[in-house]
DNA sequence: ACAGCCATGTAACTTGTTACATGATTTT
DNA sequence: AAAATCATGTAACAAGTTACATGGCTGT
C-alpha cells in the first residue's frame, strides 16, 4: 500500500493531477523506484472509488485535478500514526532462497551466497556513487542512506550465514 | 515469486502433497511468515498452468501428489543461480513513508521516526527471545538473524534521519 | 513536418491473500 | 460423540505492473 499512502501524502499538499504527482513521488524517492505513469492513474481510481480522493473539474488545460478528501486525511493520518509492524512486510526473497537452498536438493548453498555477495558489494558500489552525485533533496538523500544500510546488513548476514553454514558441514 | 520458487525448491527433493509443502515451508522459515494453506494449492494450481509442476494420480489416502517437471528445474535452477538485484526488490514502505513525512504537510516526522524506532526495538526483542528458543535447524535460525540484522539496520538508519532531520532545521 | 515531451486513461495480467465449503481421519 | 487435525479446493478480491491507444503542445 505504499504508493496509495504515498501519493495520499503528496495529496495533503493541494490538489494535483497524475503528472505532476509522478513527478514529486520520483523527486522525493529518486531513481529508486521508478513509477510507471499509468500506476498513477490506476491507482487514483481506486483511490477515488474508495472516497479518499476526489477528481475535480478539468483545469483550463484539460487536465484532471485530483483533491484529497476527508476520509483520505484520516487514512493518511492512520498510515504515518501506526509503526510498520514485521508482520506487514513482504516476504524477504533472498532470505526464503535461502532457506530454501539449505533444504533443497542438488544446490550448493555456498556459491549461491557468493554470488549474491559479489552482486551486492556491486550494488553497494552504486550506491555510494549515486550517493556522491546527489546532493538536493533531504528525502531523496535518507532514501539512499536506506538503500546502503539495507546492503550493509545483507553483506554482513550473508557473510554470517557462510560461517554458519562452514561450521555445520 | 517466493513462494513458487521455493515450492520449487521443496519439490526438488521429491513428489510431495499440499498440506506437506506448508509444513516443510514453515520448518524452514519458521514463524516468520506463516503460509495459508488456500495459497499453497493456488499456487500449485498456476505452476500447473505454467507447466512447472504436474499432478500426480491421487495415492492410496486420496492426496494428490505433485512433481517437479524438467521446466521446473530449469526455473529452480536458474532462479538460485541469479542473485537477486537492487531493482527486484518491492518497495520499502517505511522508507516511502519517511521520504512521504518529509514532503507532507502538518506530518511531524521526528514523531513517525520515534514512533517507528519504539515498534522496531519491541520486533527486536521479540526476535532475540525468538532466537533462544530455537535451537533446531540451520534455515530457521538464519531467517531469524536476517530479521535481526535487518531490524538493527532499520534502528542504526532510523537514528540517522533523526540526525540529519534536526540539522536540517 | 516531425520528434519529443506532457497528459490521460484503459485493458489485461500477475502474485498474494483470505474466506469459505467440504470431507476424511484421528484424538479425547 | 465431539473436537481437532489432515487434506483439498474454489471464489473473490486487492495491489502492483505494464503495454497500448490517444491526443495536445513545443521546439527544431
Amino acid at each position: 500500500m505504499s504508493i496509495r499512502h504515498g501519493l495520499l501524502a503528496l495529496l495533503s499538499r493541494g490538489p494535483r493531477h497524475g503528472y505532476q504527482l509522478r513527478g514529486e513521488f520520483e523527486a522525493s524517492t529518486g531513481a529508486t523506484w521508478p513509477l510507471n505513469i499509468g500506476q498513477v492513474y490506476t491507482t487514483l481510481s481506486r483511490m477515488e472509488r474508495d472516497g479518499l480522493v476526489a477528481p475535480g473539474e478539468s483545469d483550463e488545460q484539460g487536465r484532471v485535478v485530483y483533491t484529497i478528501t476527508a476520509d483520505g486525511r484520516a487514512e493518511m493520518a492512520r498510515w504515518f500514526g501506526t509503526p510498520i509492524a514485521q508482520s506487514d512486510r513482504p516476504r524477504d526473497e533472498l532470505v526464503i532462497k535461502l532457506a530454501m537452498a539449505v533444504a533443497a536438493k542438488e544446490v550448493d548453498v555456498a556459491e549461491v551466497v557468493r554470488r549474491q555477495r559479489t552482486a551486492t558489494m556491486r550494488a553497494l558500489q552504486e550506491l555510494t556513487k549515486a550517493k556522491r552525485a546527489v546532493t538536493q533533496g533531504t528525502a531523496q538523500r535518507l532514501v539512499l542512506d536506506s538503500m546502503i544500510f539495507q546492503a550493509e546488513a545483507e553483506q554482513r548476514w550473508l557473510d554470517h550465514c557462510e560461517a554458519v553454514l562452514k561450521e555445520e558441514r
